[in-house]
DNA sequence: TTAAAATATGAATATATATTGATATATACA
DNA sequence: TGTATATATCAATATATATTCATATTTTAA
Protein backbone atom coordinates (compact mmCIF):
# COMPACT_ATOMS: atom_id res chain seq x y z
CA UNK A 1 0.00 0.00 0.00
CA UNK A 2 0.94 3.26 -0.92
CA UNK A 3 1.71 5.75 2.00
CA UNK A 4 -0.91 8.53 1.56
CA UNK A 5 0.72 12.14 2.53
CA UNK A 6 -2.46 13.72 3.26
CA UNK A 7 -2.57 10.83 6.03
CA UNK A 8 -6.68 9.66 4.98
CA UNK A 9 -5.58 6.16 5.89
CA UNK A 10 -7.70 4.83 9.08
CA UNK A 11 -5.52 2.81 10.36
CA UNK A 12 -2.56 5.29 10.03
CA UNK A 13 -0.66 6.17 13.69
CA UNK A 14 -0.96 9.74 13.61
CA UNK A 15 -4.15 11.98 13.40
CA UNK A 16 -5.37 13.86 10.63
CA UNK A 17 -5.43 17.84 10.78
CA UNK A 18 -8.33 18.76 11.45
CA UNK A 19 -9.03 16.49 14.46
CA UNK A 20 -5.58 17.48 15.92
CA UNK A 21 -6.76 21.14 15.57
CA UNK A 22 -10.31 20.44 17.43
CA UNK A 23 -8.74 18.39 19.83
CA UNK A 24 -5.67 20.86 20.61
CA UNK A 25 -7.94 23.88 20.70
CA UNK A 26 -10.32 22.04 23.38
CA UNK A 27 -7.49 20.94 25.87
CA UNK A 28 -6.26 24.39 24.83
CA UNK A 29 -9.21 26.28 26.51
CA UNK A 30 -9.01 23.62 29.36
CA UNK A 31 -5.57 24.12 29.60
CA UNK A 32 -5.95 27.88 31.65
CA UNK A 33 -6.45 28.14 35.21
CA UNK A 34 -8.94 31.19 34.92
CA UNK A 35 -10.91 29.73 31.95
CA UNK A 36 -11.13 26.35 34.13
CA UNK A 37 -12.30 28.40 37.23
CA UNK A 38 -14.83 29.85 35.10
CA UNK A 39 -16.27 26.28 33.51
CA UNK A 40 -16.20 24.48 37.30
CA UNK A 41 -18.00 27.51 38.20
CA UNK A 42 -20.33 27.32 35.57
CA UNK A 43 -21.05 22.76 35.83
CA UNK A 44 -23.12 24.28 38.70
CA UNK A 45 -25.09 26.22 37.59
CA UNK A 46 -25.69 29.57 34.87
CA UNK A 47 -23.70 32.83 35.98
CA UNK A 48 -24.19 36.65 34.85
CA UNK A 49 -20.84 37.92 33.44
CA UNK A 50 -20.38 39.60 37.06
CA UNK A 51 -21.62 37.50 39.02
CA UNK A 52 -18.40 35.22 38.06
CA UNK A 53 -16.25 38.41 38.00
CA UNK A 54 -17.44 38.38 41.91
CA UNK A 55 -17.40 34.84 42.28
CA UNK A 56 -14.08 34.35 41.47
CA UNK A 57 -12.57 37.42 41.93
CA UNK A 58 -11.52 38.54 38.28
CA UNK A 59 -12.13 41.50 36.55
CA UNK A 60 -15.04 42.08 34.37
CA UNK A 61 -12.82 42.55 31.01
CA UNK A 62 -10.72 39.78 31.72
CA UNK A 63 -14.05 37.43 32.49
CA UNK A 64 -15.41 39.26 28.83
CA UNK A 65 -12.43 38.11 27.18
CA UNK A 66 -12.68 34.58 28.23
CA UNK A 67 -16.16 34.12 27.88
CA UNK A 68 -15.32 34.89 24.64
CA UNK A 69 -12.94 32.52 23.72
CA UNK A 70 -14.92 29.45 25.54
CA UNK A 71 -17.90 30.92 23.54
CA UNK A 72 -15.90 30.57 20.20
CA UNK A 73 -15.41 26.68 20.99
CA UNK A 74 -18.91 26.06 22.06
CA UNK A 75 -17.97 25.42 25.71
CA UNK A 76 -20.59 28.03 27.23
CA UNK A 77 -23.99 29.61 25.86
CA UNK A 78 -25.52 32.84 27.06
CA UNK A 79 -29.41 34.09 27.44
CA UNK A 80 -29.93 37.12 27.62
CA UNK A 81 -32.30 39.11 30.69
CA UNK A 82 -31.83 43.03 30.33
CA UNK A 83 -28.89 44.00 30.52
CA UNK A 84 -27.60 40.93 31.84
CA UNK A 85 -26.12 38.12 30.22
CA UNK A 86 -26.33 34.65 31.80
CA UNK A 87 -23.21 32.41 30.94
CA UNK A 88 -23.97 28.34 31.21
CA UNK A 89 -21.79 25.62 29.78
CA UNK A 90 -22.97 24.15 26.50
CA UNK A 91 -20.72 20.41 25.69
CA UNK A 92 -21.52 18.22 27.91
CA UNK A 93 -18.47 16.08 26.80
CA UNK A 94 -15.56 18.79 27.52
CA UNK A 95 -17.33 19.49 31.24
CA UNK A 96 -17.09 16.02 31.94
CA UNK A 97 -13.77 15.69 31.21
CA UNK A 98 -12.75 18.76 33.05
CA UNK A 99 -15.08 17.48 35.98
CA UNK A 100 -13.32 13.71 36.20
CA UNK A 101 -9.69 15.30 36.02
CA UNK A 102 -10.59 17.63 38.86
CA UNK A 103 -11.86 14.56 41.03
CA UNK A 104 -9.05 12.42 39.76
CA UNK A 105 -6.40 15.32 41.27
CA UNK A 106 -8.52 16.08 44.08
CA UNK A 107 -8.46 12.27 45.16
CA UNK A 108 -4.90 11.38 44.34
CA UNK B 1 -20.28 30.92 58.08
CA UNK B 2 -17.20 33.15 57.38
CA UNK B 3 -16.16 32.91 53.96
CA UNK B 4 -12.22 31.52 53.93
CA UNK B 5 -9.96 33.07 52.18
CA UNK B 6 -7.75 30.36 51.59
CA UNK B 7 -10.88 28.70 49.98
CA UNK B 8 -10.58 25.28 52.06
CA UNK B 9 -13.95 25.18 52.30
CA UNK B 10 -15.08 21.75 50.61
CA UNK B 11 -18.77 23.38 49.08
CA UNK B 12 -16.74 26.62 47.66
CA UNK B 13 -17.39 26.86 43.91
CA UNK B 14 -13.83 27.80 43.43
CA UNK B 15 -11.23 25.61 43.51
CA UNK B 16 -7.72 25.41 45.58
CA UNK B 17 -4.56 26.58 44.10
CA UNK B 18 -2.94 23.10 44.03
CA UNK B 19 -5.87 21.11 42.02
CA UNK B 20 -5.78 24.15 39.67
CA UNK B 21 -1.78 24.01 38.91
CA UNK B 22 -2.38 20.04 38.60
CA UNK B 23 -5.44 20.16 36.58
CA UNK B 24 -4.13 22.98 34.09
CA UNK B 25 -0.85 21.81 33.50
CA UNK B 26 -1.98 18.39 32.57
CA UNK B 27 -4.67 20.29 29.79
CA UNK B 28 -1.79 22.14 29.48
CA UNK B 29 0.13 19.11 28.29
CA UNK B 30 -2.61 17.87 26.12
CA UNK B 31 -2.89 21.45 24.23
CA UNK B 32 -0.22 21.60 22.10
CA UNK B 33 -0.17 19.31 18.52
CA UNK B 34 3.14 17.69 18.83
CA UNK B 35 2.17 16.65 22.49
CA UNK B 36 -1.03 15.15 21.18
CA UNK B 37 0.58 13.38 18.56
CA UNK B 38 3.19 11.75 20.49
CA UNK B 39 0.70 10.47 22.95
CA UNK B 40 -1.59 9.19 20.08
CA UNK B 41 1.49 7.39 18.85
CA UNK B 42 2.30 6.11 22.34
CA UNK B 43 -1.22 4.58 22.79
CA UNK B 44 -0.49 1.87 20.92
CA UNK B 45 3.39 0.80 21.55
CA UNK B 46 6.44 2.21 23.05
CA UNK B 47 8.41 3.84 20.39
CA UNK B 48 12.59 5.20 20.64
CA UNK B 49 13.34 8.91 20.10
CA UNK B 50 14.19 8.48 16.70
CA UNK B 51 11.38 6.41 16.33
CA UNK B 52 8.78 8.97 16.91
CA UNK B 53 10.36 11.64 15.25
CA UNK B 54 10.69 9.56 11.76
CA UNK B 55 7.20 8.14 12.43
CA UNK B 56 5.75 11.80 12.50
CA UNK B 57 8.16 13.81 10.83
CA UNK B 58 9.57 15.38 13.46
CA UNK B 59 13.19 16.47 14.89
CA UNK B 60 14.57 14.72 17.41
CA UNK B 61 15.31 17.61 19.50
CA UNK B 62 11.35 18.93 19.02
CA UNK B 63 10.32 15.59 20.02
CA UNK B 64 13.70 14.94 22.61
CA UNK B 65 11.68 18.53 24.36
CA UNK B 66 8.55 17.09 24.57
CA UNK B 67 8.93 14.06 25.82
CA UNK B 68 10.90 15.98 29.13
CA UNK B 69 7.88 17.48 29.31
CA UNK B 70 5.64 14.63 29.43
CA UNK B 71 7.76 13.11 32.19
CA UNK B 72 8.00 15.98 33.91
CA UNK B 73 4.59 15.51 34.23
CA UNK B 74 4.42 11.87 34.77
CA UNK B 75 2.68 11.10 31.74
CA UNK B 76 5.60 9.05 29.73
CA UNK B 77 7.88 6.97 31.05
CA UNK B 78 11.05 4.98 29.05
CA UNK B 79 12.98 1.55 29.51
CA UNK B 80 16.53 1.86 28.30
CA UNK B 81 18.17 -1.02 25.38
CA UNK B 82 21.47 0.17 24.80
CA UNK B 83 21.64 3.75 23.54
CA UNK B 84 18.06 3.40 22.69
CA UNK B 85 15.43 4.85 24.83
CA UNK B 86 11.99 3.33 24.51
CA UNK B 87 9.26 5.49 25.33
CA UNK B 88 5.88 4.22 26.71
CA UNK B 89 2.89 6.36 28.22
CA UNK B 90 2.37 6.18 32.09
CA UNK B 91 -0.79 7.48 32.94
CA UNK B 92 -4.20 5.82 32.35
CA UNK B 93 -6.90 8.68 32.94
CA UNK B 94 -4.97 11.02 30.90
CA UNK B 95 -4.64 8.70 28.06
CA UNK B 96 -7.98 7.56 28.39
CA UNK B 97 -9.56 11.32 28.47
CA UNK B 98 -7.47 12.05 25.35
CA UNK B 99 -8.30 9.01 23.05
CA UNK B 100 -12.18 9.97 24.58
CA UNK B 101 -11.66 13.51 23.17
CA UNK B 102 -10.14 12.02 19.95
CA UNK B 103 -12.76 9.81 19.59
CA UNK B 104 -15.54 12.72 19.91
CA UNK B 105 -13.72 14.89 17.56
CA UNK B 106 -13.70 12.40 14.74
CA UNK B 107 -17.18 11.20 15.11
CA UNK B 108 -19.03 14.49 15.12
C1' DT C 1 -33.62 61.06 24.27
C1' DT C 2 -30.67 60.86 27.93
C1' DA C 3 -28.55 58.34 31.69
C1' DA C 4 -27.22 54.22 33.96
C1' DA C 5 -25.92 49.46 34.06
C1' DA C 6 -23.95 45.39 32.00
C1' DT C 7 -21.07 43.63 28.77
C1' DA C 8 -17.85 43.66 24.81
C1' DT C 9 -13.95 45.26 22.17
C1' DG C 10 -9.32 47.25 20.95
C1' DA C 11 -4.65 48.08 21.78
C1' DA C 12 -0.67 47.53 24.60
C1' DT C 13 2.19 44.89 27.43
C1' DA C 14 4.24 41.19 29.66
C1' DT C 15 4.91 36.49 29.87
C1' DA C 16 4.90 31.79 28.23
C1' DT C 17 5.85 28.49 24.84
C1' DA C 18 7.39 25.75 20.64
C1' DT C 19 10.90 25.07 17.52
C1' DT C 20 15.47 25.12 15.94
C1' DG C 21 20.70 24.64 15.19
C1' DA C 22 24.62 23.68 17.64
C1' DT C 23 26.63 21.02 20.93
C1' DA C 24 27.04 18.02 24.98
C1' DT C 25 26.39 13.54 27.14
C1' DA C 26 26.03 8.64 27.43
C1' DT C 27 26.37 3.94 25.89
C1' DA C 28 28.23 0.18 23.18
C1' DC C 29 31.67 -1.88 20.86
C1' DA C 30 35.84 -2.41 17.91
C1' DT D 1 40.86 4.38 24.08
C1' DG D 2 38.51 6.02 20.23
C1' DT D 3 34.44 6.13 17.35
C1' DA D 4 29.63 5.75 16.15
C1' DT D 5 24.94 6.05 17.56
C1' DA D 6 21.11 7.74 20.26
C1' DT D 7 19.47 11.13 23.09
C1' DA D 8 19.58 15.40 25.87
C1' DT D 9 20.60 20.14 26.72
C1' DC D 10 21.55 25.07 25.70
C1' DA D 11 20.62 29.45 23.80
C1' DA D 12 18.23 32.10 20.49
C1' DT D 13 14.17 33.30 18.19
C1' DA D 14 9.59 33.63 16.86
C1' DT D 15 5.01 33.18 18.08
C1' DA D 16 1.06 32.76 21.13
C1' DT D 17 -1.41 34.06 25.09
C1' DA D 18 -3.39 36.31 29.38
C1' DT D 19 -4.29 40.42 31.51
C1' DT D 20 -5.16 45.18 31.73
C1' DC D 21 -6.83 50.04 30.87
C1' DA D 22 -9.58 52.74 28.15
C1' DT D 23 -13.47 52.95 25.57
C1' DA D 24 -17.38 51.32 22.77
C1' DT D 25 -21.82 48.99 22.44
C1' DT D 26 -26.23 47.45 23.97
C1' DT D 27 -30.33 47.47 26.65
C1' DT D 28 -33.54 49.38 29.86
C1' DA D 29 -36.01 52.82 32.06
C1' DA D 30 -36.75 57.56 33.54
Amino acid sequence: MIEDEKNTDINNKDLDEETLFVVSQTFKALGDPTRIRILHLLFHSEYSVNGIAEALKLRQTTVSHQLRFLKNLRLVKYRREGTTLFYSHDDEHVMNVLEQTIQHACHS
